[in-house]
DNA sequence: AGCACGCCGACT
DNA sequence: GTCGGCGTGCTC
């Protein structure tokens, strides 16, 4: 057989490599195909490249091309190819995990044509005749001017029959409309630090560049994305903006629809219907769409003319996808942008100590903005109270209700933080030490005293609330440690004229919740909300007097050892709430541990201290982002073959001395929804020697995978956020 | 991941 | 006697 008459052929399966096809006539790389593979249909995507079939196999033809869209664009190829490679994961499956669901299907589609309709010169010269008259309306309005279909259907109900007539006849067609973004007037004007971050970061559109924002909350990074979009669209490019899932809020879409009038925004998330997703994926591909803004999933978005790469809040571990390709949205936007040979924008108050880390080594530069937009803003006083002194009721201190009670009476807003839904944590007997934990997890089941359940956050299991001890029969069980509904109960005990807002996944649950949330806030009718971390990102509540945090200090010491750099950020953050717009702003953190080096930043603002106390922590410990890592876990219903399952892959797997292997050992969590999770942790500090070893074992994996059955689930993860 | 093929229990 | 349970094996 010529080889001409073969293409390689990318397939969402968990297989490694590409699946080669007869073909009578050739197709483009990144044509959509429907092809037979062991039985069904499948979507394919024609690869770049030839590996030639296995040899003794009978190649089935490609049944079908399909044309509605052009081919995917190399761009995006290159990309789900580097990220297959990255993350260790089969290509066609990374590469359809790129894609919008509509696309990875066995079907041709594409979304409705929606662009305006003109007249050509052939139907500009000739007009209907005044006797048919619902078409001669039609000529009229187009003769005027270009119209979109509502605006020709409110004309007459017969306008899609006979646009189509007269596009087929040559006399009208639809047309890419110019967009004209109106410049917004009244804008903020920028503090010397935004201007210099705006100067510097536009002097380098035209080339790669990854550059870092650290800006602290209220020092107005958004105002910098926006003023660099600005000159992007100005020049008729497009831009593309990355944030975290609880970020992509109305308010923020709000925001760029007001600056950027007359620009069409895409914007992509995860609660889009298909066919909308498709539309604003297609919108952005053909160059229709100027703004790209979404989720991790919207890096992969293809853009014709990208200038620009945003990603606004680089440090959120909501950019990096847990499952599947488990790729990190902040890092291959890098490499897109590096690929497209764009600037990419990184932007946190609290960056990521792997991105201090490429700045400290040169790799991004750092552009700061130290001081609040607004100049009667003050960083706002960090108080530590310490809990070893003082008498809590219901987790409470007196110093907190204090100050809540004050800015009660004063009329103010607070907010207290606690990063724990539910009424309590757990339910114990302090008779015989029975405690509420979960069949299917390593973790406690929640108290939830107004469901009247048990609740494990992890695998959802629901139970009915004991009413006495199931080990002993002690009726006298009790809720232990402090949730968001317990504090909330607390406070309206304690301060019972003040109007209380709780704000977690309990309370958002509902699509409209968050409308509701704003309105009663900005109204005035809330005194105090409640919540976890809901409230750290990305919500504008504005002007709060008064942030209290309360149960953080298992963040101190984790056996996670990023959990100190993630509840410093949150910590930086939830305070960041405090003080803005002209109010001075007061944090009170309740603590056993004050004179702890994490708190003491906290108090200090001194995130650039803090970020190099952790920096010299992970060196010393060899942990990133001093040395890369990699995990590979396995999960089964039985421990021991998962253990035995990791044990047969190093026995497998030649070492390196360069390369560290821990393990196999249980992970963090080691029982999940009734599997037992073990994992090795693969350390190097030359990502190439890391690969080479993950490349290896590979093949090894996918054998002994096999083997070991349908009970047993393996992943790799590169760069893992969690162990 | 699917979906086939293939060997053991309760039904027309 | 079949319909169908889901255990393992392969898919260009």
């Amino acid at each position: 057989m010529n080889d001409t008459d073969c293409v390689e052929v990318l397939l969402d399966v968990p297989l490694q490599g590409t699946f080669t096809y007869r073909l009578a006539t050739p197709l483009p790389v990144g044509t959509r195909v429907r092809v037979n593979f062991g039985g069904r249909e499948l979507c394919g995507v024609i690869a770049n490249g030839m590996n030639g079939p296995a040899p003794g196999v009978k190649l089935k033809p490609v049944a079908e091309a399909y044309t509605a869209l052009p081919p995917l664009p190399g761009s995006l190829l290159r990309m789900a190819a580097f990220a297959a490679r990255y993350y260790h994961h089969p290509a066609g499956a990374a590469l359809f995990t790129a894609l919008p669901t509509l696309l990875r299907q066995p079907r041709d589609v594409a979304p409705p044509d929606r662009r305006p309709w003109r007249l050509t010169e052939a139907g500009r010269l000739a007009p209907p005749p005044p006797r048919q008259r619902a078409r001669l309306a039609l000529w009229q309005a187009l003769a005027g001017s270009p119209q979109e279909d509502d605006a020709l259907r409110a004309v007459s109900p017969q306008a899609a029959r006979v646009l189509a007539e007269w596009a087929g006849q040559g006399l009208a067609e639809r047309f890419d409309a110019p967009r004209e973004v109106k410049a917004a007037d009244g804008l903020p004007e920028l503090t010397g630090e935004q201007a210099a971050a705006v100067d510097a970061v536009a002097a380098s559109l035209g080339r790669y560049q990854a550059w870092l924002l650290q800006g602290v909350t209220g020092s107005g990074k958004t105002e910098v994305y926006l003023r660099l979009i600005a000159r992007v669209l100005a020049e008729g490019r497009q831009a593309l903006v990355v944030v975290p899932e609880i970020s992509l809020t109305p308010q923020l879409i709000e925001r760029f629809a007001r600056r950027f009038a007359g620009a069409r925004i895409a914007c992509l998330h995860s609660h889009l219907a298909d066919g909308e997703r498709l539309e604003a994926w297609v919108d952005a591909w053909q160059g229709r769409a100027d703004i790209v803004i979404g989720t991790r999933l919207s890096v992969f978005t293809p853009l014709p003319r990208l200038a620009l790469i945003v990603v606004d809040e680089e440090h959120d571990a909501s950019l990096k996808q847990h499952d599947g390709l488990r790729y990190h949205a902040r890092d291959l936007a890098v490499w897109r942008a590096h690929d497209a040979g764009v600037p990419v924008l990184l932007g946190s108050a609290t960056p990521s100590l792997e991105s201090v880390a490429n700045a400290d080594a040169g790799r991004y530069r750092r552009l700061a903005l130290t001081r609040r937009a607004h100049a009667a803003a003050r960083l706002p006083a960090v108080r530590l109270i310490d809990t070893r002194r003082a008498e809590l009721t219901d987790g409470l201190s007196a110093p907190v209700v204090d100050a809540l009670s004050g800015a009660l009476a004063r009329r103010e807003l607070s907010l207290v933080y606690i990063n724990r839904r539910g009424y309590a944590p757990v339910l114990a007997c302090p008779q015989c030490g029975w405690t509420s934990g979960c069949p299917h997890c390593s973790a406690r089941q929640v108290v939830h005293l107004q469901a009247r359940v048990l609740r494990c956050h992890h695998c959802g299991d629901t139970e009915p609330l004991p009413r006495a001890c199931p080990d002993c029969g002690n009726a006298d069980i009790r809720p232990l440690g402090e949730g968001t509904q317990r504090l909330e109960s607390a406070l309206g005990a304690l301060l019972p004229k003040a109007r209380i807002l709780r704000i977690d996944r309990d309370t958002t649950a509902r699509k409209d919740a968050w409308d509701a949330v704003y309105r009663r806030v900005s109204a005035g009718e809330v005194d105090i909300l409640v919540g976890t971390q809901m409230l750290a990102k990305g919500h504008d509540f504005g002007a709060l007097s008064l942030v209290v945090a309360l149960g953080c200090d298992g963040g101190l010491y984790s056996a996670d050892f990023r959990a100190g750099e993630r509840l410093f950020s949150t910590l930086m953050q939830v305070a960041g709430r405090a003080g803005r717009a002209g109010v001075a702003g007061e944090v009170l953190v309740q603590t056993q541990w004050p004179d702890h080096p994490l708190y003491q930043a906290l108090a200090r603002h001194d995130f650039d201290g803090y970020a190099e106390t952790l920096l010299a922590e992970r060196r010393e410990a060899g942990f990133p982002p001093s040395a890369h890592q990699a995990l590979v876990r396995a999960d089964a219903p039985d421990g021991a073959a998962a253990a035995a399952f990791l044990q047969g892959l190093l026995a497998l797997v030649a070492d390196d001395p360069a390369v560290r292997v821990f393990g196999p050992a249980p992970a963090l969590m080691a029982r999940l929804a009734g599997r037992e999770r073990a994992q090795l942790v693969i350390e190097c500090t030359e990502r190439a020697r890391l690969h080479a070893w993950l490349s290896a074992a590979e093949p090894v994996l996918a054998r002994l995978g096999r083997e070991a059955g349908r009970a047993l689930r393996w992943s790799i993860d590169v760069d893992p956020l969690e162990l």
